[in-house]
DNA sequence: TTCCAGGCGTATC
DNA sequence: GATACGCATGGA
């Protein structure tokens, strides 16, 4: 991995990133696809800062952002500096995995807010995609931007009936109340071993044990959780009925990114 | 019209 | 602890 300015771009040269698999496969709901389909350009946000990424000949372009940006915020939010050729190269040795990875090599973890993350998992459930993404730009829409927690202080569900979330609403508005009560501190408790953050988050109603799961995997870098929704359980149904090889233990959060894609897009 | 969507709360056993 | 059912909304 490596970078160069060109104006006020950035140029980004490195390997096993697709902006496609990465940005459209269900992990984050914040970006989009720009233009005719023929060039790849998204933009999008974390939190409020905003991206315009693109992926030309040789590079990634990395528009609307500086350096400081760009090396504080967005080289770990695509996880640019972790070895995905090695990762993938443990996974080579699963049969089901090796298929996933070549289907989609170009998936990367999203290194999300825990808050952002949270919140959109928990509006995620017994929902889909394009409607997930209309709740949370919605949300947007009134605020003027992704919230804080802060921001949506003393929120009842009836404040949230534009958004249309359904029964979601009353629980968005137990977590920003758990959150501004301090009960819960996501800063303090992402440190914490995973089956305790785990304990403590589902303590929010509407947060089971996969909403969890997603806000850890994708809000706290816990790459060992494994977020179980309609689509892995038929994939550790087809593949894996005495679960993973231990191998693939430690990320096994990863391979459920590449396994998730493989069975909800591929095959 | 009916079914389903990156689940979870509740009731019941 | 396991299982059945309802749930807001909107697209197919």
């Amino acid at each position: 991995m490596e970078y160069i300015k060109q104006g006020e771009d950035i140029l980004l040269k490195t390997s096993d990133f697709d902006l496609d698999e990465t940005l459209d496969c269900g992990q984050a709901f914040r970006w989009e696809r720009q233009g005719n389909g023929s060039e790849c350009v998204y933009r999008g946000f974390m939190l409020n800062t905003p991206l315009t990424v693109s992926a030309e000949k040789d590079y990634f372009r990395f528009r609307d952002t500086d350096e400081s940006t760009f090396v504080n915020v967005w080289l770990p939010y695509f996880d640019l500096e972790t070895d995905y050729s090695e990762i993938k190269r443990i996974f080579s040795e699963d049969p089901a995995l090796s298929k996933a990875c070549a289907y989609a090599g170009g998936i990367r973890i999203l290194r999300q807010d825990s808050w952002e993350a949270l919140c959109s998992f928990i509006i995620s459930q017994n929902n889909n995609i394009p409607r997930i993404k209309g709740i949370i730009g919605r949300l947007c829409e009134m605020y003027g931007g992704f919230p804080k927690f802060e921001d949506m202080n003393g929120i009842s569900p009836d404040d949230l009936a534009p958004l249309r979330a359904g029964f979601r609403a009353k629980y968005i508005a137990d977590c920003v109340r758990k959150l501004n009560d301090r009960e819960i501190v996501l800063d303090d408790i992402k440190n914490f071993p995973t089956e305790e953050i785990r304990k403590i988050l589902m303590t929010i109603k509407g947060v089971g044990p996969k909403v969890a799961d997603c806000a850890m995997l994708y809000g706290m870098y816990r790459i060992d959780c494994v977020p179980m929704d309609v689509w892995m359980k038929r994939v550790m149904e087809q593949f894996y009925p005495d679960g993973f090889p231990e191998f693939v233990l430690p990320y096994a959060g990863i391979a459920q990114q590449y396994l998730f894609h493989y069975m909800r897009t591929g095959t």
